[in-house]
DNA sequence: GTGGTCTAGACCACC
DNA sequence: GTGGTCTAGACCACG
């Protein structure tokens, strides 16, 4: 079973889209693989604080990118193939700096002031 | 007159919210400085092709913030303090930089390998 | 043991509603009658080629409309009186006749226009 | 502006399919032709006493079916070809007609009995 | 004022 | 218990 330990709301960003990107970014990382089971809709929708609905509408939209699959009375669970990875990390990337960039050429940042900020953010490295 | 070159659209993202940031954005990097006229409602919308009101959200929340001054009949202008834009530097850095490391951390990267790919993102220097 | 011949799934309605009209359509017309009994929900189910719980929760309407009965152990059994069955076909006909009117008076169907459209989509009468 | 005069609920059967039929009715009858303007989600809804998303939900897929047309900001209009008003005929005559002979014929009644029982749920002609 | 989207709660059929 | 659908209310961008 998925753990969604880690997630945290953000405002401004459908809760839906969220939960999308949390599994399609755990999928990257290889905390979520193929044949994981997924929290089942409500419980999740509760572990969240959310609406059931909301939590349905992530997993379609996964469901009809070919990343999980569902069936009425079993559990939800995962299946992405390498190929599909492969572009999920390109289009994470893609999505995730673009816009920081963006963000920070406007604020008149230069490119070492930028790194620097990024690595002052980073959480402490953590010897596991 | 400001003007608003480099201003693109994203989408998912409400229109008066990016029209708000990329003025804030601008003051954050002294290319919007107090005094600067902003143009009429009017003349903003057609440029960006959007609706009037959707212009005058924007310009309405940033007055509210007291970032600008609006007068019935005169040009609205930008008035924002040195303490102010302090304020703003560090509510931009982190509403930017946050969610970055966030989805990065949790797409399993470490850090050397997010600045690689901040740096790999950032457009080349330009000599001006 | 009454036959569920000549029974055919509608969508579009509950699968327990079409069980319960076409029992009680059996009921009006003659060919269900008090004794008869009734298939176990298990041997329905595999018939119907649905859920137990679906057939079981059509049984627990009819007996709670007071035209089956059911005991742990033994087979349910139609138990219908005369007065029932007259308020049976008048709730049928009623629910059944009633929308169609509606229907093609909405579609501007004169009454003749309308007659003679229910008797080209009539089957043909079959000698027994 | 198209009028709901005549529309009347049905229990069991989902709203916003009564809606879309409703219309479709009129346009097969006559009553609602190209170029008719539709009442907005909200007038409707209110008028219906239902919430404007499943108004919205109605007009949404009869702009699917091409029936209707709609653009933010005007008002939806009716937009249906002669062609398509042909096929609609023969979808809505189906789908009202066969349902009731299934359950008459299921009932027991005979041709003749089932045409007398619609003659009599017929309303009286009115002459205008 | 218009239509479009997001979140929400209840019900259904099914395992 | 599971996923799917219907109804509902608030918010957004737009004319």
């Amino acid at each position: 079973m998925i753990s969604f330990d880690g997630f945290h709301m953000e405002e401004g960003i459908p809760i839906y889209t969220q939960i999308v990107l949390f599994l399609k970014r755990g999928m990257v990382s290889g905390t979520v693989i193929s044949g994981d089971e997924l929290p089942s809709r409500r419980l999740l929708s509760a572990r969240l604080g959310v609406n059931p609905n909301t939590v349905q509408k992530a997993y379609r939209l996964l469901e009809e990118e070919g990343l999980i699959q569902s069936q009425a009375g079993a559990k939800s669970c995962v299946v992405v193939s390498e190929q599909q990875l492969h572009g999920l990390r390109e289009e994470l990337l893609e999505g995730d700096v673009k816009p920081l960039v963006s963000a920070m050429a406007q604020m008149g940042l230069s490119k070492s002031e930028a790194l620097t900020l990024v690595a002052k953010f980073w959480p402490d490295e953590v010897i596991t």
